[in-house]
DNA sequence: TTGTAAGCGTTATCAA
DNA sequence: TTGATAACGCTTACAA
């Protein structure tokens, strides 16, 4: 078996009691009995069963992370390590570790958050995506349970805590440099509609076309998670039409690239040809060919901050409701030209 | 306060130790009692608490992950994502949990594992890496702590569960087609050399070399883990050698990312120039231009058996050690081709 | 400043 | 087939 705080204590000659006063350093114990017993620790190497003492705390310091069932495209896009990466930084720095749930289908994800929850396997929670209707987001709530959203809430924003870029305006401003680059037949292709991420980008582009006084047009229009064949038919049909576009909107990198493949096949020349424009910027945006203009959103940023709010709740449960905007910045590479004039 | 066994117990009128064994479906228990105490934990939506049954049991199904330092490279390696979807699978299947431990210095993941291992916080371990010289694996032999590895163990391979491909067996087949292409003039470009798998994939293809009776050249390999400007340097020297390569063996499907950018940049064709092959057939693999020929090596497969065998070993500790070679396939796309006839 | 003892929610041993 | 009770390793009143 393990050493105990009994061992300790009786190789110390104090009560268990205060041996563990002097793990948290409580400031009742006299320096003299501390260094007794923390010699007492390190000739016992001694280390303290996180397990007991999160059944007397009623606290485990776990933050349990819930993805997107893992069929979707979520996992393979390089978005879920970077945020991983933010939101390890961002628990580690307060010692807190993190559990993942994941499965194949929303029943499985929901069961496993139960578990979490319920199990008391964690003391908090961070959706790693925000969609339109989700059953794991009203459970929580229901039990009033603290948690994060990653990615704006569909309804009830201003009840929610949550860690977002504002893609509406993102979007807006890179339809508007686009027109501004002389576009005015400009597609968009997004992402799956369910997740709130994707109606934003798509709404702030219209918008963008509307104070253009650009009349939008559904053709122009494609969604589709497809980063395969899927996709190949759309663009081809999209490149097809009596007028096709002269730039298009992407809503991620990974999509975009597609884009540039199937465009590729077809021999349509970026940016010669037609414009592309995307977001995430992730590490593939710079080695595609071309390489991609790109709006960064701070992936990392976004992770750390949720970490650090979902904190903040748990060591003071009556915060206020907190918003927090990563910033957000256009990169241009290679993929965005001025409208060719095309002679009549 | 959650709903406990003891609310249950009252409410069916029986003892908490009933209630316990109704949960656990003990034989002994009568069906009649069963069905009483089961409605009864409907009707108060009961839910076991992990955390004590986890200090009854001494055991907490829950399996902890340990990654390389976030720095690394690995993090935006797709082959992270889908090999967390195989140990995800894996561990779900028999209801264990996964708690990832990471960090941005050695020290800091070393810690880490400490904390996991000796706080009581997981039943086993999975390392996601197999290096030279690794402190983390050694602790956990010497604790004599339940362990598998995803990768060869550098030492003691006969000593300890492992995972991987035959990645020596993987670099000498594709090797040896490049060879049956014609070409002689063969370079590798690898990753970082602490990693097992990569001095098994530079193994492999130096015996190939050998064995079809071609002089290694030491101006052909280079050692990089480079992704953007690091490389570039790297593949310029190479290309503008007297007698520069034909063809290309790159240990992993992201720094031949970065090769092909660097050739476009040069205006080197790929494969008419020369002929790129790499490992991991990650989606990009597919999505890049030209579309890399690349070893598809199951990446969710090496981690669904990785989760399995750890459940296997903490189901009975005296399994014997195991080793699980995962098999592997060359994927044929469009950046090798036959040598070129050099006209003199 | 320190010790005693109850309690966190289970499981498991022993008796009944 | 079931019930009492100790135990898991720690924290925290309450007492001293």
């Amino acid at each position: 078996m393990a050493v105990t705080i009994k061992d300790v204590a009786k190789l110390s000659n104090v009560a268990p009691s205060t041996v563990s006063r002097v793990i948290a350093n409580n400031p009742r114990i006299s320096e003299k009995t501390k260094i007794i017993v923390r010699a007492a620790m390190d000739e016992l190497g001694y280390h303290p069963n996180f397990i007991a003492r999160s059944l007397a705390n009623q606290s485990t310091r776990v933050i349990g992370l819930v993805l997107p069932n893992s069929t979707d495209v979520f996992f393979q896009n390089p978005f879920f390590p970077t945020v991983f990466r933010g939101l390890s930084d961002g628990a580690n720095e307060r010692q807190y570790a993190l559990q993942i749930n994941t499965g194949n289908t929303d029943e499985e994800i929901f069961e496993g958050v139960i578990q979490m929850v319920q199990g008391g396997r964690v003391d908090g929670v961070i959706l790693l995506y925000s969609r339109i209707e989700d059953k794991v987001l009203n459970y929580l709530r229901e039990r009033n349970f603290p948690f994060v959203v990653i990615g704006k809430p569909f309804k009830d924003v201003e009840l929610i805590t949550y860690v977002d870029n504002d893609n509406y305006m993102a979007s807006k401003e890179v339809t508007n440099y686009l027109l501004s680059l002389g576009h005015e037949q400009i597609g968009f292709i997004g992402g799956d509609l369910n997740f709130v991420v994707t109606v934003e980008r798509l709404l702030g582009f219209e918008k963008a076309l509307r104070d253009a006084g650009i009349r939008s047009n559904d053709d122009y229009i494609i969604h589709s998670q497809f980063l395969r064949e899927g996709g190949r038919e759309a663009i081809g049909k999209l490149m097809n039409l009596q007028d096709p576009p002269t730039a298009l909107v992407v809503a991620d990198d990974l999509i975009a690239l597609g884009v540039l493949n199937t465009l590729s096949e077809m021999n349509i020349s970026v940016p010669d040809d037609i414009s592309i424009l995307s977001f995430n910027n992730v590490l593939f945006a710079e080695l595609s060919n071309p390489p991609l203009t790109s709006v960064e959103i701070n992936i990392f940023e976004i992770g750390y901050q949720a970490a650090k709010s979902l904190i903040q709740i748990l060591a003071n449960p009556k915060v206020p409701v907190k918003r927090i905007i990563v910033p957000h910045e256009l990169v241009k590479r290679h993929s965005c030209s001025h409208v060719s004039v095309v002679e009549l």
